[in-house]
DNA sequence: CATACTAGTTTGTGATACAAACTAGTATGC
DNA sequence: GCATACTAGTTTGTATCACAAACTAGTATG
């Protein structure tokens, strides 16, 4: 009866994490022309996944131009493998009885 | 790249629209004790599903003591196979490629 | 007649998703 | 050299909403 993680249940954040299942790194402007979401919207919900330890924020200068990386930590992965799990098991509710 | 419906996406909302997709109706006090919220939570939730179209109400009286069942409307079985579909697309994000 | 129970609804509050406004620095135009 | 525009984000304000506590309305029991 476990409730799917809120952290990540939230559409924006869970697309967000989807990405990032995917790739090594992606940069703030990749989400930012990918999601279709405001700069201070993925800022946000970048800082509530650090927050929870799923991603790690990489700050770096490309030349002169400061950059930011995002990549899922392992707690990340897990995080992300459980939610489908939870996720599954609501959807299975009825799995057993009827179709 | 449509959002899943957020009336369903919460979790608890999501649970019950569950259980009813596999029964004909359930009553108030059984979805209280079986989803272990509080009868205020429940009757809200209620409302926000009824509201959307997606639950019907039906009062009636059981000898002297009001009781109320909810039952599925036909619009709320495709609003949680959207749902599902909507899931399914961002869990497939990698395999399923975009459009 | 009062205490407890059934069956819910209304109210108050804290969390939060979202966009707008703001900050800080760089490149370009005049 | 000054300003205008752009890149790369962060902070702030607001409206929504999930949740539980308090309340309502009626019934059964001592």
């Amino acid at each position: 009866m476990t409730d799917p993680d809120r952290v990540i249940h939230e559409p924006a954040r869970l697309r967000i994490m989807m990405i990032l299942s995917g790739v090594d790194t992606v940069d703030f402007s990749f989400l930012v022309s990918t999601l279709g979401l405001t700069k201070g919207n993925i800022s946000s919900h970048m800082s509530r996944l650090e927050q929870a330890g799923y991603v790690e924020v990489r700050k770096s200068f490309n030349g002169k131009i400061p950059h930011t990386d995002y990549r899922l930590t392992a707690p990340g992965h897990e995080a992300l493998a459980d939610y489908w799990s939870a996720l599954d098991q609501i959807r299975g509710v009825s799995d057993g009885e009827k179709e």
